[in-house]
DNA sequence: ATTTTTGCGTTACGAGTGCAACGTAAAAGG
DNA sequence: CCTTTTACGTTGCACTCGTAACGCAAAAAT
């Protein structure tokens, strides 16, 4: 055999380099041609590493979820309070920097990708699922029983999934600035995680 | 001269051929001959109503924000109060049924592909701008000066704007039931607009 | 040293693309 | 009636696409 290759780290590679195209020419400009381009190798090549083209869009899904799942973990052990824990979640989801906005135009060209798709909306759902659950979880402790707010728990999560989704989607399109997200997710998370919710009745 | 034809008409009837394809077999499928065979005609017609493909594409994205538009008016109509009126208006933005689900994927493709191309950003941005604008107006008119949770009445309207839209991308993606996000934005609003408000201090 | 396997490039093919050019039938204007 | 204009359809071109087939060098296995 030849020179050994780590077939995961190639094809990681190739995945890295789809998401620059998807990121900076858009995602229809994602052709096995211009992926090798970008990596610096041939078509040829990435035909070795993916059977089909579809295989590499499900690969290169599936690393961009990943990363978000280890920046998120990370940012969680970080955090000294549940509420400080929710946060840095909540901000390692928003796209802060460039290697967060190429990977928010890639989980947003995804998300219009997968109609009609089912396993790739399906990984993108999971995420979602997987999101809402911890976040109803850790605001029921903090809520301790008590809701005074008028919701669930499940409900505030949602919400907040929801509503940094939307932040995210608004801060790539530059409808306004990322600093403005940021403070309207501060703000509602006072609101629902704050003292504030203890003088309210 | 031939059979005289409503130009205006003839477009919108190609910009909801586009639209069908979009929603149903993705962004990718969209080409001026499968517009064409949508709409019963050949890819020369759709030649004859359009200069580029680009042209179709604005087109297409400005009659599906103009339709938004005109549901959220016609919503405002019925609305007896500003409350009402908020709430008629977000959830006219919801893909509740499958005419609003087809325009929702349409928009998301249209958020993933204006990537690099300014003129489509810009048409998504200033609807974005212009319901900010609306509903701060409207919370701060409910506020009347006060301002008890803790942010401006143009934080609460940039985050209820981005948690609808972070709600339809989820119920699009069939992350949960539309129930569920019919239920978090009647929570939110309670709390932005609610009673409750009063009694929190 | 020879065989086998692997990595990767090259080439080719059919299909689909946007677009320009041309053809033509029909209706309005003279 | 005849010309002009409009509304299409048709054809063709240059290009890109995904995929399959083949080629070949290099290194491990024997």
């Amino acid at each position: 055999m030849p020179k050994r290759v780590d077939h995961a780290e190639r094809r990681a590679q190739l995945a890295e380099a789809l998401m620059r195209i998807a990121a900076e020419r858009g995602f229809e400009a994602v052709s096995l041609r211009h992926v090798g381009a970008e990596a610096g190798v041939t078509s040829g090549m990435v035909q070795h590493y993916f059977r089909s083209k579809d295989e590499l869009m499900s690969f290169a899904l599936e690393v961009v979820t990943e990363r978000a799942h280890a920046r998120a973990t990370a940012a969680v052990g970080e955090a000294g309070s549940v509420r400080e824990e929710v946060r840095a979640l909540l901000t390692a989801l928003l796209p802060l920097d460039e290697a967060r906005r190429v990977e928010g135009r890639v989980v947003l060209a995804f998300m219009s990708y997968s109609t009609g798709r089912p396993e790739l909306a399906e990984v993108l759902r999971q995420n979602t699922v997987a999101m809402r659950e911890h976040f109803a979880g850790q605001i029921a402790r903090v809520w301790a029983g008590e809701n005074r707010l008028g919701m669930e728990p499940l409900q505030a999560a949602t919400g907040l999934v929801a509503l940094v989704e939307g932040l995210g989607v608004h801060v790539l399109g530059e409808h306004y600035a990322q600093e403005e997200a940021l403070a309207v997710l501060d703000a509602h998370l006072e609101l629902l995680l704050g003292q504030s919710m203890r003088r309210s009745g």
